[in-house]
DNA sequence: TCAAAAGTGTTCTCCCTACACCCATGG
DNA sequence: CCATGGGTGTAGGGAGAACACTTTTGA
């Protein structure tokens, strides 16, 4: 290969929930450093869309798939890759964590709470920062919340997601009122148990009142 | 060169405003295909980072430099470029127009309303969409208008880029009312005059105290 | 005298905010 | 009986929205 190419590669930044206790974001051991943790991705090959690639490569390294997947930002600064031109697709991800596991390729990953990330490969660090920014400026004209939770949830735990992302507590009384009344919920009549066994209503997104809305410049902000 | 090759490029969509009536796009006839017109952009270099190669090329094709200047989004589908496997990192600029009106590598370009854009070379199209969809996101939460306006400007112009931008008419006293609270603007006590020779009250956007009340979840949103 | 845009306040409504107590359960 | 989170309603203040007339000038 030419020594003056430029290669192109996407890397995802995997944001979950599972505790409501932090946001966590899913890292894997970089494979040609030693004791660095980075994100999953990779190059695009010839024959494939940038879109394409990034959902093959979060696949291949997390066997994640059919997931929240959107581009975020391409970072190509001189140097970001000490070994070579490398401009690389940033894109994020959405996912409830513990409905993905059993995931078999999730072996060599784990999930680190935002605060704690360490250093990692390459702008990686970067990329979280931007993916941060975009899930948070995204809450309040989109519903990518919904890609955080499970099908169904309770309201305090919405109410969580949204306090995580904006980085604020909220009021319980107001928050329900403001859901409410943009009734794009189902009252599922189902319910789970917390933990003190309590019996608590679960609720589902309703995509489709969501989308009917939409086209009256409705949003989601609180 | 090998054939397998991803090549790297960036496009350019400037919007600029000049009588207040429309937006403009600033299109320049496509090299390789007679009759077309295209947006501004060209090839990364090995030894220049992306933002440095939208910059450059930039210059070169329209003389403009030193502008509102930012990436957008990643085009990078298949056959979007008939010719070659071209992926291109789409940028925005925005420009007041009749400060750049003597620019000489203007000549073979032209200020289009986004209303009346013609069919252009690739996905440029899908670009001008998409800058317009930042354009508008933008304008809530950050200073942007203001690259589109001359240093000093009427409130009716500011209303009106609003009303562009926003494609919906404001109402005058809540429009000033708003953006006398905002208490980012500077009362020049200078004038200029109307079409109907009327003097008019000029101010100017003071970004020191924007930056100043940015700090404190301060938006711009009407 | 007509057309076009500049300049200027008030009222009403609705939404956001602040705020507290009881209940159910497990330990 | 204690700790924890679920569930529920109201009142007040402030911001957004609706709304009209006078003035200036050129044509």
């Amino acid at each position: 290969m030419d020594l003056e190419t430029i290669i192109l590669a996407t890397d995802c930044v995997v944001l979950g929930i599972d505790d409501y206790q932090s946001i966590k974001v899913l890292l894997i051991q970089a494979n040609s450093f030693e004791n660095t943790w980075s994100l999953p991705g990779g190059r695009v090959q010839f024959n494939e869309s940038i879109d394409q690639g990034a959902a093959r490569k979060l696949f291949q390294e997390t066997g994640l798939e059919n997931v929240f997947l959107e581009q975020l930002y391409t970072f190509g600064d001189l140097g970001r890759d000490p070994r070579s031109r490398v401009v690389s697709v940033g894109y994020y991800s959405l996912i409830h964590i513990p409905k993905y596991q059993n995931l078999e390729q999730l072996k060599n990953s784990k999930w680190v709470p935002l605060s704690q990330i360490p250093p990692l490969a390459f702008d990686h660090n970067n990329m979280v920062q931007k993916a941060m920014e975009r899930l948070r400026g995204k809450i309040s004209y989109t519903s990518i919340v919904f890609e955080l939770l499970d099908h169904s949830f309770t309201m305090s735990e919405l109410q969580k997601v949204y306090e995580l992302i904006l980085n604020k507590k909220l009021d319980k009384r107001n928050f329900i009122k403001k859901m409410k009344s943009f009734d794009i919920l189902n009252d599922l009549n189902e319910f789970k148990l917390n933990l003190y066994n309590r019996k608590v209503k679960l609720h589902s997104f309703n995509q489709k009142k969501y989308q009917e809305k939409l086209n009256e410049g409705f949003n989601l902000s609180l």
